[in-house]
DNA sequence: CAAGCTACGTACCGATCGGTAACATTGTCA
DNA sequence: TGACAATGTTACCGATCGGTACGTAGCTTG
């Protein structure tokens, strides 16, 4: 996958020392993950991130080329729990997409209703970081490329009139919901994602 | 209003110079919404903003206490040209709240499918700056709470069975094209805002 | 054992960050 | 003319930024 991690070194097990604590490289991006996500990229310096990962500086340069590739690095990992946490709800073959869809934004209404809710990941770095080239931008403008598409072949499967509008109709819901999850306090709109998103729903396969 | 900002000095007209020149509080405000609004607040640095605005960086620190207040500056300044923008499109007395709050989202449409839109300065702010008792996010949450309190109104003028889940689903659908419009490179789910509006709509008030 | 390699740490770099002190200059008004 | 408000000028501060040159511990293999 990501050539930026160190793979297998020589041969057989190098395990870094006679513990079995991991790898400086994937300590780092543990580390990256829960402070970007938290805190925002730009927030967070690489001595706070090897900091918390417990390993130094020329670790992190050693596995990762430059603190955008960290970031790019984060992004792509974001996308793998994002994906899980999303084919665990909704199979690629599910017999009922409409209910599996609405399990999903039924989970994602409540989570973006807790206290330190902090949205999605991507979208946030996609934000923090407009550049055009920009390694983790690219790398988020993917990932939502693919869950557009995602989202209109479900519209596709729930036989919906017009797929793609349905499709773009829940990913501005959903995005709606990363986004406002993250300013209101209490309950806010992003509460009633899965609700709205029913009513389109039903509207466009009417 | 602000009390960040240098109001009425002395009295009648202090006129820092012969020449017409806007005062240097608003140069600097001006100055900091174009950088902070296209490469957002942490990517920009004082000593960018001061040069930009062709003053220099005393000046700026006599009218703003520290950026973070300037960030603050610029998102109530930021609120002001949204509701202008919105209540240009949308009376308070409107007529057919509906035909005009479409309008407001075509014009969202168009202007979230050009290349280098960079979606709300406000929910941008928030995503950069989670720290709750940062300034700039508060007046952001602010903001935000009227946008809802609004459009949840307006809901009520439509004639909604349940204003609250239509003003809701408003709200993400356009926080969804804020974010989704500055992820997109070309037209991108948020060309589809005013149509998904439209559904929502009309399910929700027939 | 000694070479060689991998994995890591110590110490440091120049640049930039937000912010300030002290003083000079200009224009307005009384 | 003299006080005042507003801005510019210059030089500086400590802290932090991302990034690196270089040394070393420990395992593996001849």
């Amino acid at each position: 996958m990501s050539s930026t991690i160190a793979d297998k070194p020589g041969r057989s097990r190098p395990a870094a020392s006679a513990d079995d604590r991991p790898r400086a490289a994937e300590r780092i991006l543990n580390s990256a993950r829960d402070l970007f996500y938290r805190q925002g990229i730009r927030a967070v310096g690489v001595d706070e991130i090897v900091a918390n990962a417990g390993v130094t500086k020329p670790s992190l340069y050693r596995s990762f080329s430059s603190k955008d590739e960290l970031a790019a690095a984060y992004v792509r990992r974001y996308e793998v729990e994002f994906w899980a946490r999303f084919n665990g709800a909704i199979g690629e073959d599910a017999a009922d997409p409409k209910a599996q869809l609405l399990d999903y934004l039924d989970n994602l209404a409540l989570r973006s209703i807790t206290p330190d809710y902090r949205g999605c990941g991507i979208s946030n770095t996609a934000i923090e970081y407009p550049e055009p080239d920009h390694p983790a931008r690219l790398a988020g403008e993917s990932h939502k490329a693919k869950l557009r598409a995602r989202l209109q072949q479900i519209a596709v499967r729930m036989g919906a009139r017009d797929p793609e509008l349905l499709g773009d109709g829940l990913m501005l819901l959903i995005e709606g919901a990363f986004a406002s999850g993250q300013i209101f306090h209490g309950p806010g709109p992003s509460g009633n994602v899965a609700r709205a998103a029913r009513v389109l729903i039903a509207a466009a396969t009417a």
